[in-house]
DNA sequence: CGGAACGTTGAGTTGCCTCAAGCATAGTGG
DNA sequence: CCACTATGCTTGAGGCAACTCAACGTTCCG
């Protein structure tokens, strides 16, 4: 049976809020030395006309690995992005089973699907340390109010995951879901000005594994045949790409339409 | 190799922003004789506040079965609603397999995933004799502007298809995905308030496996199974529902979290 | 240094798939 | 109207990809 673990989720830097920029065009504190600003999605990409969105964030963590951001029936009141680490979104079933939904890079908008609800029926949990942006979500409806940009960007932002989950549903062999998992997440990061030689895999096997539908057998074979295939050199918890042609080759019937 | 048939996509009413509602709360033409209005996500539930999106919407079809609404690659100019009938959304990765993304009830608004592309990559057919609902989306974007209420909708909207692709991403047997798909499909149709004493299932059981990822001749085996334990009775293209407590009993745990 | 948690590897099992054959239905032309 | 055909659906038999179970190795952390 599933059982939470407890977690300080504490504020650990003082709100943003209590500083303010000078004028539009400079970013917000929270986002002034963050190495991702110019691809963060919470943060609008950096573009001038979504400074606001910059202006309300809020940190929250830093998480160590395994605890919680929130929890399945907590109520919602903002939207999170990671600002740096991993984290992931779990669901739980009536049995008790855990569904890992999604992992999450840094600068990568996730909450959404608790709008409509109005609490969320999952949780986030931190892999490894972890520091989140927060954007309390009454301060995000006052700036959208104002400013139809930022409205559009939330939208084009749920697009975008809407069709990355459409994706993500195929029905493909083993081999092929978890080469196209590893391309998606050095293409995430590749956009996000990241290394792409190398892969950080902070979570658990079971963890991938449950994410794709397969044991954690599998996964540890799945490694093993890319490995012997020479297209990846396997750590535990990093994955270093030697031929990123070559698994793209097995992701691309699952990437590609 | 996947072909596209040919399909007749000419609109089959004049567009009804040639005749302007003389008032808000008067119900656009093309909305008027309805059913579904109440119940109506594009026409956003038939509120006041959102009366704006029932001015704008244009008729399209009515298609016959298997014609296309839109293509992967055309552009995006508008969402859609499914007005009477039904329809699915397809997706045709590279090697030409086709992959049953969702099935459309009357009122649920689709398409949204092709915003932050600018056009469709997948495809809509219509599954039997189907009327479509249009949302220019250019008007849409103008009207938001104007309406904050609109863009909430839209976002609310999105949020709830979010949440509702990752209810059926989980892993479970056979059995259980088709139980939680018939009860997912009856509890929409009660929610626009069509009888949920049998549900019309116009896609042929290749289309069911599909969406699903089983065989077309499990697909028939569990509808048998299902049968013989006195949850349904099954007509070709129409499942009675004798035993609707039993079939959620068997889909609660994809459902329930 | 010892124990626990996690990961790997092998062996055997199974749920669903594929293949194959037969049946039902819808559409078509005589 | 009925044969005739094409298409889709059902049912059975056998196979295989991925799972479960089991044992062992490795890493981490107190």
């Amino acid at each position: 049976m599933f059982r939470y673990k407890e977690s300080d989720m504490s504020v650990a830097y003082a709100p943003s809020d209590s500083i303010r920029p000078s004028h539009r065009g400079i970013h917000a504190p929270g986002c002034a030395g963050c190495a991702h600003v110019s691809a963060c999605q919470a943060g609008g990409y950096g573009r001038d006309e979504l400074s606001g969105m910059r202006s309300i964030v809020e940190r929250a963590g830093l998480l160590r690995d395994g605890e919680y951001l929130y929890r399945p029936r907590s109520p919602f009141r903002s939207l999170y992005a990671v600002q740096s680490g991993m984290a992931k979104t779990v669901s739980v079933d009536s049995a008790g089973r855990e569904m890992v939904l999604a992992f999450h890079l840094p600068g990568e908008l996730f909450g959404l699907d608790a709008i409509c609800l109005g609490y969320h029926d999952n949780a986030v949990i931190s892999l490894g340390r972890t520091q989140f942006c927060r954007f309390p979500f009454e301060a995000l409806r006052c700036l959208a109010n104002r400013e139809p940009e930022v409205q559009w960007h939330l939208i084009n932002t749920m697009s975008r995951q809407i069709h990355h989950q459409s994706l993500s549903s195929g029905d493909y062999p083993a081999e092929e879901r978890m080469a196209a998992f590893l391309v998606d997440l050095v293409d995430r990061r590749a956009s996000l000005g990241l290394a792409t030689d190398h892969l950080p895999l902070p979570m658990s096997r079971a963890d991938i594994g449950n994410h794709l539908r397969l044991a954690t057998e599998t996964v540890s074979r799945l490694f093993a045949r890319f490995r012997d295939a020479g297209f990846v050199r396997i750590e535990r918890h990093v994955v270093h790409l030697n031929d990123l042609r070559g698994l793209r080759e097995v992701a691309r019937h699952v990437l590609e339409r």
